[in-house]
RNA sequence: GGGGGCGUGGUGGAAAUGGCUAUACACGGCGGCCUCAAAAGCCGCUGCCCGCAAGGGCGUAGGGGUUCGACUCCCCUCGCCCCCACCA
């Protein structure tokens, strides 16, 4: 451990409180100005931040205070993500309500985030579980309500028995709980959904505009929203004239391999076609079977599939024939119609479920040669397949479709992977869901004035059964909008992912109490221009943040299409190869690490040690080697601090060493500017740096006889002064410090980005590699742009080349412009 | 099963568009200076093999290909990671 480190605890807090003091980092709407809005995902108020919220927000900092350099109005707000199960779980456990649980948590993060020195508005701070903030949805859920876009209905659902709560779709993770791991079982329950499946085409289909995203996000969200197309038909059942099946296929082309037929053992069409008592029984049992298997065992794809052959039997309307009818547990009621037509020729599933019940298999594409698998999907010609014979697949799906149509028993059909989010969350710290129950006059939502529902502060947490405000009868008993009668409360809370819907335009206008947002802050501001977050809000939040935004506006609030242009997925950190957890003992606090080696410190080792679209390994020494580093620059600067501050600013060096310094100057500002601009590679940006401070130190003990000592100090001001603009925005504390004891009144942050001046990167000359056959065999040095010839001539001739080639015939010369020349011999 | 990505020293990681001696920068290791000693700092060396050296050969998971030239492009194999998953 060092003993002689620059004082960083007092410059870091005489600097937050300066900027904070100044309003530094204020934005203020200023239609003059380019704007940029820079987010990082706000935190859910757990407690106290982690090893990761430093990464994140250690590169949103960055960008931020570099837009500013870069004369950008920047604005870049910070949050609270209130609600949530884990504030109802403390006040179980230790008996704190959750409000004072959180809002003390917020206070104490707030506080960790101030001592990193992240430059926010803190003015615009918004907290979700404020009644201030979530009138505002509750308000929106009213018009989505009028609009449809809001609805409830009964439906089997994710339940998670431990949190005791229903959970949405996307919040499923392998059968199991996003938040806790908690195997998830099914439930039948009433609920509320919003209902994203509306935007599933215009979410997909924006996909491809979405330019400043991952790609793998992307490619995520397109698989999540898993759009198919195909048909939809009617499949009579034999002798039962009023009855019939509908089935969805991807695959009509391969209508005549259908050699029996598949429903849902929920699917309600089941209780008209059993035929009697005992089969009715049958069913029973096998439906009770299957609600017995837990989520995971479902998804394991490699287990045998469980039927039931019912006695009815349906019609293949392309052949006439008449096809046996089950019940399986590997159809799923939720997607399509909840029935299949199985095809085990072309489906492996169908084939499966046929070779263990001894069904029939026809072939209906032929098999490439030397084919020895078992259900073939691939393309290929239609065969046994009557009008399609003879036909690719693509175009036999085509005709299919149109005798499908023709006839009237089915129509072209898409769909969707995506179900609509269910946001009912039976749990207490949440937003009320603004609908009351009248005896009287049903369903219906709270009354515009009357928002906000406030949620009730007294209320019993035991975490067990049913929504906790039920038992609240304050809240739940109320008077109906519409006639005054007696009505009762929706007791239900909102998903929280619904508050981080639409943060994000909260804070254009955070204290605005006449609607969400005001209008021409929204306009002004909106889209986010860089979003930083964790890859695991992939299909999360990200997707309801695009849903909500597109209902927005649809309901004419919005401008934009879009919530976020760009988008950086950082990855997580890691220590001794697994990520940091209290279970596994590896956590590094972010507490102790600013104590020991101050902020810039964190910052700077966060940035350094990865690329931010990766992992980040935590290492003890690597964070020492980040503060050596800024030890390293204070130490220079206070060492010559006077001769600085006496020396011009900007140098113009007579002498060729002074030249070539003032290069390594300019063309570090070119490569720190490209790897932000380009693929925010921070870890290549530092590491020029530390090539330049590298630079500083060898220039400065070699160059005293060299160079008069005015060029000289006026080099190594310009040099110094430079890394300090360049590592601001990564280590603002140190260099906003060493800025003023420069001599300057203002901040670091007020001076312009530094651009590299053209005339210090100019080269006379450049070297050249030389290779015989692809192999270097020595170096040239030539004149920029010197004439092929020339250099041909010279290359042939030099003393190290001459031992490779004098033995060969020269076939040719290749030469790439002041980069090298390749002789190419023939032995 | 479907989709996406990755594989470079002892370690984290460089090398945008194929070419400015592959491994910058940092960590770790070794040696030196400073010191009574240490810490801190400063200066060197640090892919592998042959050689006293000059120098040479090999080297980006493995194999093949395209090219004057491949970490980079194409094909095959192996290994790892992530997402989705009886979605018809």
């Amino acid at each position: 451990m060092s003993t002689d480190r620059y004082p960083f605890r007092d410059i870091e807090a005489k600097w937050q409180r300066t900027w904070e003091e100044r309003k530094q980092f204020r934005a203020i709407e200023d239609p003059g100005r380019p704007k940029f809005y820079c987010l990082e995902m706000f935190p859910y108020p757990s407690g106290r931040i982690h090893m990761g919220h430093v990464r994140v927000y250690a590169i949103g900092d960055l960008l931020a205070r570099y837009k500013w350099m870069r004369g950008f109005n920047v604005l870049h707000p910070m949050g609270w993500d209130a609600f949530g199960l884990p504030a109802e779980n403390a006040a179980i456990e230790h008996g704190v309500h959750p409000a004072i649980w959180t809002y003390e948590n917020i206070d104490y993060m707030r506080s960790q985030l101030k001592k990193m020195g992240i430059a926010y508005d803190w003015e615009r701070e918004v907290t979700t579980c404020d009644p201030a903030y979530y009138r505002w949805e509750q308000l929106v859920f009213i018009k989505m309500l009028e609009r449809g876009l809001a609805y409830r209905r009964r439906s089997t659902v994710n339940w998670c028995p431990s949190c005791q709560t229903v959970l949405a779709n996307e919040q499923v993770e392998a059968g199991r709980c996003w938040r806790c791991d908690s195997e998830v079982t099914p439930r039948d329950i009433e609920g509320w959904f919003f209902k994203i499946t509306a935007y599933a085409d215009e979410l997909l289909a924006w996909c491809d505009r979405l330019t400043g995203w991952p790609e793998r996000v992307i490619t995520m969200q397109r698989n999540w929203i898993g759009r198919s197309e195909g048909a939809e038909f009617e499949l009579p059942v034999a002798g039962r004239p009023d009855l019939s099946v509908r089935v969805f296929t991807t695959r009509p082309d391969t209508v005549f391999g259908m050699t029996y037929t598949v429903l849902a053992p929920e699917q309600p069409l089941v209780d008209r076609l059993a035929a009697d008592d005992a089969e009715r029984r049958a069913v029973a049992e096998f439906r009770a079977q299957v609600a017995r298997q837990s989520e995971i065992e479902r998804l394991a794809a490699d287990r045998p599939k469980r039927g039931l052959r019912l006695r009815a039997q349906v019609v293949n309307p392309f052949t006439g024939a008449a096809v046996p009818l089950f019940i399986a547990d590997y159809v799923l009621m939720g997607y399509g119609t909840g029935a299949i037509m199985a095809v085990p020729g072309e489906d492996q599933r169908d084939w499966d479920f046929a070779r263990q019940h001894d069904l029939p298999i026809v072939e209906t594409v032929r098999r490439p040669d030397g084919w020895d698998g078992e259900a073939y999907a691939g393309d290929g010609i239609k065969i046994n397949s009557g009008f399609l014979d003879g036909l690719t697949v693509a175009d036999a799906k085509r005709k299919a479709i149109d005798w499908i149509v023709e006839r009237g028993i089915g129509v072209a059909k898409v769909n969707y992977r995506l179900r609509d989010w269910g946001i009912s969350r039976q749990r207490y710290w949440g937003a009320p869901i603004p609908v009351l129950y009248c005896e009287q006059c049903g369903m219906l939502p709270e009354a515009e004035e009357k928002l906000p529902v406030l949620l009730p502060r007294d209320v019993q947490l035991s975490g067990k059964g049913g929504s906790p405000l039920s038992d609240v009868a304050s809240f739940v008993n109320a008077t109906c909008p519409k006639c005054g009668g007696k009505a009762r409360r929706e007791t239900d809370t909102m998903d929280t992912f619904v508050e981080s819907s639409w943060y994000f335009l909260r804070y254009c206008s955070p204290r605005y109490d006449r609607g969400m947002f005001e209008r021409t802050a929204a306009e002004y501001w909106m889209p986010v221009d860089q979003y930083i977050g964790g890859i695991e809000h992939a299909v999360l939040h990200l997707l309801y943040a695009r849903f909500y935004t597109k209902v927005l506006r649809d309901l004419g609030m919005v401008k934009v299409d879009e919530p976020f242009t760009a988008l950086l997925s950082q990855g997580m950190v890691i220590k001794d190869g697994a990520k940091m957890s209290k279970s596994k003992g590896n956590v590094v606090d972010p507490d102790e690490l600013i104590h020991t080696f101050g902020a810039d410190t964190a910052r700077l080792f966060s940035l350094f040690a990865a690329p931010p679209e990766k992992d980040l390994d935590w290492n003890e020494h690597g964070v020492e080697g980040a503060s050596r580093f800024l030890n390293r620059v204070w130490r220079f600067v206070l060492a010559h601090l006077d001769a600085l501050r006496a020396a011009p600013r900007r140098a113009a060096p007579t002498t060729d060493d002074g030249r070539a310094f003032r290069r390594t100057i300019h063309e570090t500002i070119r490569r720190v500017t490209d790897d932000i601009e380009h693929d925010f590679h921070f870890n290549t940006a530092i590491s020029a740096v530390m090539e330049l401070v590298n630079a500083i130190y060898a220039f400065e003990s070699a160059a005293a006889d060299r160079m008069p000592a005015g060029e000289r100090v006026a080099l190594l001001r310009e040099a110094v002064e430079t890394v300090l603009l360049l590592l601001g925005p990564i280590a603002p504390h140190v260099t906003e410090e060493l800025w003023s004891q420069l001599g300057h009144g203002e901040s670091l942050f007020a001076q312009a980005w530094p651009t590299p001046d053209p005339a210090a990167l100019v080269r006379k000359e450049v070297t050249l590699v030389v290779q015989v056959d692809g192999k270097v065999r020595s170096r040239l040095q030539v004149d920029v742009d010197a004439p092929e010839d020339r250099i041909q001539r010279l290359a042939l001739q030099d003393d190290k080349v001459q031992p490779w080639v004098r033995a060969r015939a020269v076939e040719r010369v290749v030469v790439v412009a002041n980069r090298l020349v390749n002789i190419v011999t023939r032995a």
